[in-house]
DNA sequence: CAGTGAGCGAGCTTCCGCTTGACTT
């Protein structure tokens, strides 16, 4: 057994640095934390100054008493979890679950797997932080008395199995408020004039396109200042020209992959982090959970030592980044290719290009600056005093742009700079076409998930290792939905000048088309309204940001991080219970108006099933009827008329085989009814048109499905089937399913096999976390 | 999945941050 026991987080990690250390060192991982509170209960004794209860993580149990064994042979044990809050409090609950002899252990740390940076660790070890450990305690506690305090809150003010946490309440707070600026907004329009002249001079023939520095409000002055160009002359009044560099952005972080293969590859942001685990897994990239910037001195020599080689000396610099992001805590390098050498790599199509936007970031973060240079052309109009501009912008030295180039944020980027025609100051310009186009201020850009994460990096909320999660939790717990939205077609204004008679026109454009974007749901727009309403503290955007820098100060020795707890805990908990006992059910409900047979009241409301719009008071004598929101339908947006078709429900739309088929809207959409039997319409179907033809079809297509999937039937017992499905083949007898053991042929099972596999226990399925509701 | 919504009451839900596989009705 080797001498030395070392402890990392990442099993990927551990593997590469078994090869720098000599036989005599034993490699393991602790797969992240190894303690943690218990799920089930709260977990903290508020009592007796909030001392967390720990328990081995139950999917932990197996590794630590791999460790313990590893650790009990060992004659040191070296705890190498990262260098940030998070991973000291791992190697404190090691030498815990390990039950580790103080004197045996060595806590190191290092911020790159290089092997002088290991060598280095191994020389200068230290003891565990119980400053910074305790940083970590008050994180935790705080974020379990936050979270395990409101959610119940949530549960019984709002609707059940409803969560809410000092991240995820903020990045719904961030999605609502965007759906409400939007709908808050009012477009305005405006006139761009822009004027294209005809150049013929001594380096021959030339269009210049130049855009008016003024814009106008109302088409009667855009047509004015038109007027006013028919006689006008028009000059070159001044050229200036001035160089111009662009730099490259830095290597990438957790954030800025998500953001870049969002905007250039089109990735979900949890697709990002799964395609780049199998990087990092196969040795291709370094670790892809990282805020920061860094690029250890290896690196950089790779770096510069390819760049010369691909494109020549001028093309390196080296660069060191700095990060300017709130509470980074640099435990790891930026994301980089592990060999600059390796341009390409094998592996799936997206393997393949995250790789690639990886290599060309990382690449040219270490390249000179592009070199440009910016023309500025003032046309002077003779009769008038605003001038036109043409802007150009040529290359000189493309340095960096060879290989990456960052697409900028913004949407509509027409504006495109070219290179200018040769101009003399002074020159006499022939106008061929001034054009005014009316313009429209555009609503403010709802969220996508890459977006998100960059909103939530800069207000310092959330880890990277827990962007893509907390993301979908939020749409799990059907707070936002990611989803496309069509544009809409919009008329503008266009008018022309050329030769000397004004013409007008009137076009059409899309506009609003957005695509994987995040909209609030009613839910989530009821729940954000609960918690600004009660805990507006919580959900300010600088909590995070002041609890963070308290918990620095904790770390720093300043501060005991049970009284910092105590003080935030005694004035949130009187809020919960205030709340608790004050404030009614909050349904978020609305009234919408009457009924104009019966003069019933309508409102609108989130039932315990979602929204509801309800006919007739809670306190009348006869019982209210309910129903649904279709899709696409919100609280927020539904008329009058659109709740009174909701109650034509269900609709009789005719018989088939005798029964009658009726047409109704249920948790999973819109279905017809028959003879007990449910089947779903299809995206394409109206519920409110539909045919009888139509719903005949749907169920002969249904019952055309059903008896495909059947493999094996049997006369004596019509109860037992054996069936197809989505994960393969199962079993079925009275509506239960079991799971056909392995060796078993599906094809070949006999009823008395059936009846075998249906009594032995370990067929019967597990039961998964359902979302069933009683 | 299951097509409800009142009210009663049992029993359930939930946080954030570290890490990977397991394995589905």
């Amino acid at each position: 057994m080797a001498k030395n026991l070392v402890i990392v987080e990442s099993p990927a990690k551990a593997k590469t640095i078994e090869g720098f250390l000599g036989k005599d060192f034993l490699v393991k991982s602790s797969f992240g934390h190894v303690m943690d509170l218990s799920k089930k209960k709260l977990s903290v004794d508020i009592k007796d100054g909030f001392i967390p209860k720990y328990e081995i993580s139950p999917d932990k149990k197996k590794i630590v008493s791999e460790l313990k064994k590893y650790a009990d042979a060992a004659k040191t044990v070296w705890l190498a979890s990262d260098e940030d809050r998070e991973g000291e409090a791992i190697a404190w609950h090691l030498v815990n679950a390990l039950k580790l002899d103080e004197k045996k252990i060595k806590r190191i740390v290092f911020h790159e797997i290089t092997k002088s940076a290991i060598t280095k660790a191994i020389e200068n070890p230290r003891g565990i932080d119980k400053n910074l450990v305790d940083a970590q305690q008050a994180r935790r506690v705080l974020d379990r008395l936050v979270g395990y305090e409101l959610s119940p809150l949530l549960w019984k003010k709002v609707k059940p199995a409803l969560s809410a946490g000092r991240v995820q309440s903020v990045a719904v707070r961030l999605i609502a408020e965007r759906e409400e600026d939007i709908n808050k907004f009012k477009s305005k329009s405006s006139y761009k004039i822009t004027a294209k002249f005809d150049i013929n001079n001594d380096f021959g023939k030339s269009i210049l396109v130049a855009e008016l520095s003024k814009k106008f409000n109302t088409k009667n002055e855009a047509i004015e200042f038109l007027e006013k160009c028919k006689p006008a002359e028009f000059t070159i009044a001044d050229i200036e020209t001035k160089p111009a560099k662009k730099s490259p952005a830095p290597p990438f972080t957790t954030s800025t992959l998500q953001q870049e293969a969002s905007r250039k590859l089109g990735f979900s942001v949890a697709n990002t982090m799964r395609v780049a685990q199998q990087l990092y897994e196969s040795g291709k990239i370094t670790y892809m959970r990282t805020d920061s910037v860094n690029l250890s001195n290896l690196a950089l020599a790779m770096a510069n030592k390819e760049i010369k080689n691909s494109f020549g000396e001028k093309y390196a610099k080296t660069r060191k980044y700095s990060t300017k992001t709130k509470g980074a805590q640099e435990a790891h390098e930026a994301i980089r290719p592990t060999y600059f050498n390796v341009k390409n790599i094998e592996g799936d199509n997206a393997q393949k290009r995250l790789y690639n936007l990886i290599w060309k970031r990382t690449i040219a973060s270490q390249m000179s600056d592009a070199l440009l240079e910016k023309t500025n052309v003032t046309v002077n109009i003779s009769n008038l005093k605003e001038k036109f501009i043409a802007k150009g912008e040529v290359i000189k030295f493309d340095g960096f742009l060879k290989v990456y180039f960052e697409i900028s944020n913004q949407e509509n980027q027409e504006e495109q700079k070219g290179v200018l025609p040769p101009l003399k100051v002074g020159e006499k310009l022939l106008r061929n076409e001034i054009i005014a186009e009316e313009k429209f201020t555009q609503q403010p850009p709802r969220y996508s998930e890459a977006n998100l994460v960059k909103k939530m990096e800069e207000l310092g909320i959330g880890r990277p290792s827990t962007y893509a999660p907390t993301i979908s939790t939020i749409q799990r717990r059907e707070y936002i939905v990611k989803e496309d939205k069509s544009g809409i077609q919009r008329n503008y204004n266009f008018i022309s000048l050329k030769n000397d008679s004004i013409t007008e026109e009137i076009k059409t454009e899309k506009s609003g088309f957005e695509k994987a974007k995040l909209f609030p749901t009613d839910i989530g727009i009821l729940v954000n309204k609960f918690l600004l309403q009660y805990f507006d503290n919580i959900l300010d955007y600088n909590f995070t940001a002041s609890v963070e820098k308290e918990f620095d100060e904790i770390a720093e020795g300043q501060k005991i991080w049970n009284e910092m707890i105590g003080e935030f805990y005694g004035p949130f908990h009187n809020k919960i219970e205030n709340t608790l006992e004050k404030s009614k059910k909050f349904s978020g409900e609305k009234l919408l108006g009457q009924e104009p047979k019966t003069g019933k009241n309508i409102f609108v409301k989130i039932g315990r099933f979602g929204p509801i719009v309800q006919l007739g008071d809670t306190d009348d004598d006869d019982k209210p009827k309910f129903a649904g929101l279709k899709k696409g339908q919100s609280i927020e947006t539904i008329t009058l008329e659109e709740a009174l078709e909701l109650f034509k429900f269900p609709r009789n739309i005719g018989k088939y085989e005798d029964t009658d088929m009726t047409v109704a809207i249920g948790r999973f959409g819109p279905y017809v009814m028959h003879n007990k039997l449910f089947y779903s319409l299809a995206k394409t179907d109206d519920p409110t048109t539909i045919t009888q033809d139509r719903a005949v079809e749907l169920i002969e297509e249904k019952r055309k499905k059903a008896k495909e999937n059947i493999i094996k039937e049997y006369k004596e017992d019509n109860s037992v089937k054996v069936l197809r499905g989505k994960y393969g083949h199962y079993l079925s007898i009275k509506k239960k399913n079991f799971k056909i053991p392995k060796e078993m042929n599906p094809e070949e099972l006999t009823l008395e096999d059936c009846l075998k596999i249906a009594e032995d226990p370990k067929n019967t399925p597990k039961k998964r976390f359902s979302k069933k509701r009683k």
